[in-house]
DNA sequence: CAACTTTCGGAAACGGTTGTCATTATAGTC
DNA sequence: GACTATAATGACAACCGTTTCCGAAAGTTG
């Protein structure tokens, strides 16, 4: 008995510790910045176990993921509606955007085109208050 | 006298074959494969010359650019307005949509939360009506 | 605790892209 | 048609986030 009900096998240290501090903010961050996290806090943890335990999780919807223009991947614990995000390129802060329109007009133009199976990535980048009003000054 | 107009610098032979070859077809194309096409048919250019080629083309706005989950970019000579793209995950053939109630609506989000210098990245990925029909039999 | 299985993690591989820099081509000017 | 300043070329190496390898370590079961 026990465990299960996360999407992750076993229960370890590790993985424990990587979802404990996806919790704690809602920035997206990557897999690097978890583990310099992770490790400056004293836990000893190898990066690799950083991105698997990342992509169990994306997989299983449990973190959402966006990709930056450089390619890399960032990583946030969500709410659990469908939604977008936008995304301050400087900071990274976060507001969820409920999107389904958006869902519904992707389904509609596909359909009339003959496409099937769709998948849509939307994603919006700004510069939020905070860091506009920095820079400003 | 003469040249410019077209974003490039000097006209050489080389950028003349790239974007010679964007205006073949228009199926979106990685650099990789544009310099394979060339290759093949005897168009003796460099890999390192293709991808500057295409990156003065995309900063110009001659050619749009998308990213596929892989992180590669592919390349395609579209038309003059504002849109989107409908591409087909297997043979990326493609289909432009004029969306600028997208924009609005992106830039409407926005300035509820505060955030400036929107960006945003739309993009619709299915299967096409003859990929679908391949394998569903 | 012993036996078995999963996970860990350092190091090496990967893959698309970008940087380096000596060589070559281009486009104005004589 | 030279001549020359300068931009472009391209083989090769470096980059960088991510993935794969595989022996060691830790979790789980009975
Ligand atoms: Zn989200
Ligand atoms: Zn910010
Ligand atoms: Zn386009
Ligand atoms: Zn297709």
């Amino acid at each position: 008995m026990a465990e299960e009900a996360h999407g992750l096998g076993r229960h370890t240290r590790q993985r424990q510790q990587v979802t404990a501090l996806l919790e704690e903010t809602d920035e997206f961050r990557s897999a690097q910045r978890l583990h310099e996290m992770l490790r400056a806090r004293g836990v000893p943890v190898g990066l690799t176990t950083v991105y698997r335990t990342l992509q169990i999780l994306a997989e299983t919807g449990e973190v959402d993921v966006i990709r930056l223009p450089s390619g890399e991947h960032l990583y946030r614990r969500c709410s659990a509606g469908r939604h977008h995000h936008l995304v301050c390129r400087h900071c990274a802060r976060t507001v969820e955007i409920p999107g389904p329109g958006v869902d519904q007009w992707a389904g509609r133009i596909a359909l009339q085109h003959g496409y099937v199976d769709i998948a849509q990535t939307l994603e919006l980048f700004g510069t939020c208050a905070d860091c506009a009003a920095q820079s400003g000054t």
